[in-house]
DNA sequence: CATATATGTCAATAACACTGACATATAATT
DNA sequence: AATTATATGTCAGTGTTATTGACATATATG
């Protein structure tokens, strides 16, 4: 992990190519092996990933509303809509009107979706609870400047962001 | 970042939870947003996700058996098969009967496929390249021990399932 | 020869995403 | 009040990626 005093005229030298890959390759291991888990629980509900995603911005941030759900997770309201409503069916994630803007159906998980929230991120907690108590906190913080770095701002242009 | 020295009595006080959470929500959006461009690129050629994984993977180990691909990927022999068909009936992989196993039909990419691969992953490449540039050596460090710490070993048991 | 491994394929099914079209309620603007 | 925009929901149709189960061939190993 030197710097090579060699100069090299494009910037992905051979060397530096491998590093590229190899952190591409360990990125898709960590996420494939982050998910792994919840995926297996989620099946006894008859749930899928997306039910997740839902429930844990949801319960990250409550009272969020449809909209910022859509921004966040990237996709189209009728993708959302169906696994929304399942979830509100079943009891997990409940909405009420917006107090300001009476359009709006905030979102909020029921005590059950708490406790679902819990046991689908008790495998993740303690994935990342172990990791950063063995790596320290200096590559933590290596680990997050690299993290952050690598999202994308919010999209450029008019109304949007 | 300091160590409190207040005593908790569980692992996961507040503040620590709150750090794992964001560091998941995170994850999450560097995966996002890491795989939105190769997927805008793949729907050119009638692609998905599945066939980049698949590209990627023999580009960087080349000469790889079916059931190597099938444990990193973590998908079933038939999920893989119908991609796997694709890209060589549209000449982006080739396979070669291995020489000291000849069950084995070990995987290439052809010319096509590596133009492919080198296509989808420019724009990762450059997003790692700049995270790693501007965060330094020392963040880089980090990053990859962290995030190597949370991949899980090879499965236990005997025979390798 | 029996058994295991490596690979491939067919059929049926499900989760999750998409596009397009349309509807309702409410807010903001003119 | 009328118009336009926003927030949300829903119907229909489609495609990719995954699943399980069953079965087939070629080759290796005992």
């Amino acid at each position: 992990m030197d710097t090579p005093l060699t100069d090299q005229p494009d910037d992905t030298a051979p060397d530096a190519e491998e590093e590229l890959r190899a952190g591409m390759e360990h990125l898709f291991f960590a996420y494939r092996d982050f998910i792994a888990r919840p995926d297996r629980i989620l099946t006894e509900y008859g749930f899928g990933r997306a039910h997740h995603r839902v429930i844990f911005f949801v319960g990250r941030y409550p009272g969020m509303a449809v909209r910022q759900l859509l921004d966040i997770l990237q996709i189209t309201k009728q993708s959302l809509s169906r696994v929304l409503r399942q979830l509100i069916r079943e009891g997990y994630v409940e909405q009420r009107q917006g107090e300001t803007d009476r359009r709006q159906r905030r979102l909020y998980l029921t005590r059950q979706g708490i406790e679902l929230e819990r046991r689908l991120s008790e495998d993740q907690r303690r994935r990342f609870a172990r990791a950063y108590g063995t790596a320290g906190p200096d590559a933590v913080h290596g680990f997050r400047t690299v993290l952050d770095l690598m999202i994308s701002g919010p999209p450029k242009g008019g109304g949007g962001g």
